[in-house]
DNA sequence: CGTGAAATATGTATCGT
DNA sequence: ACGATACATATTTCACG
């Protein structure tokens, strides 16, 4: 069902999950493919959707301090179109960087990132208490982000 | 102290948070600037480390089912070189792909990718119950990521 | 998938503001 | 100090074997 990703494929995403701003030329000579054959793999895998994206990470130390919150969010009732509803005010919600839906007590667990306090308290307005299915949250405030990896975890080998 | 980011580099760097696949020239277009003005800029931003990386990001999905860990770790004692020692293993760990450094009763929540609940049994053994300065650990299990945004948050306006 | 040639982009030097 | 223009170099990309 998903297109087969052999060796080459792997070796290739393995690279560019590290880092895509390497030529294709570069790469094609890591991979040990001809740039042309190197060129057709990588647009296949970005028309697949296996490349998603590629992205600049940004040092957020040096563009200004800020918080991070991670944020244990429960719900009042377990339905299915009310956390429709929730993603979708996450989804909008610039501040929350992360979402992610658990099992358990917790439902949802959101990263947040905000410059301060005040801007914390008011996205806790907007989004949390705006939400008429939340039925409380618990927030974890972190001064650090001690490891930040954005790769997926690619097939051990085909 | 910081190097100064005015409106321009403000301007490139939203745009290659979001995709930074687009050649200069197209970049230089979209914010008014000649090709090697742009390029001389953005050559700047990786330099001073502002951008830290450029990465692709890939679709878990298709590259085969896993799990998402949240996972809240509270030590035993609150001791600088014993964190240190903590976030040396955790950076090791290729399962960890985001750690928290947290205040409260917990001390750090780590993200945890994982293949499935074998593979997650494997990695407590061989990372949580291994640190002899760890208390317990509570595990939220995620099926789904609803939102995952590698961007920082710029500055307003300067 | 590789080779070679055309199209395109990157990178440099110089000049102007 | 910073950006634009013009030119040289390198890379991407296509057609073909």
């Amino acid at each position: 069902m998903s297109a087969s990703i052999d060796r080459l494929d792997t070796a290739i995403l393995k690279q560019l999950q590290q880092d895509c701003s390497v030529t294709n030329q570069q790469l094609a000579e890591r991979v040990g493919l001809s740039p042309p054959a190197c060129l057709k793999r990588v647009r296949k895998l970005k028309q697949s959707g296996l490349i998603k994206q590629q992205v600049a990470l940004l040092d957020q130390e040096q563009l200004g301090a800020c918080l991070h919150m991670v944020v244990e969010v429960e719900m009042e009732r377990d339905r299915y179109d009310l956390y429709q509803q929730f993603a979708k005010r996450v989804n909008a919600a610039e501040e929350v960087k992360q979402c992610y839906q658990v099992t358990g007590e917790v439902d949802f667990v959101l990263i947040v990132v905000v410059a301060d306090m005040v801007a914390y308290e008011a996205f806790c307005r907007q989004v949390l208490y705006a939400e008429a299915n939340m039925k409380n949250f618990r927030t974890l405030i972190s001064m650090k982000r001690v490891k930040f990896d954005t790769s997926a975890v690619l097939p051990a080998s085909d």
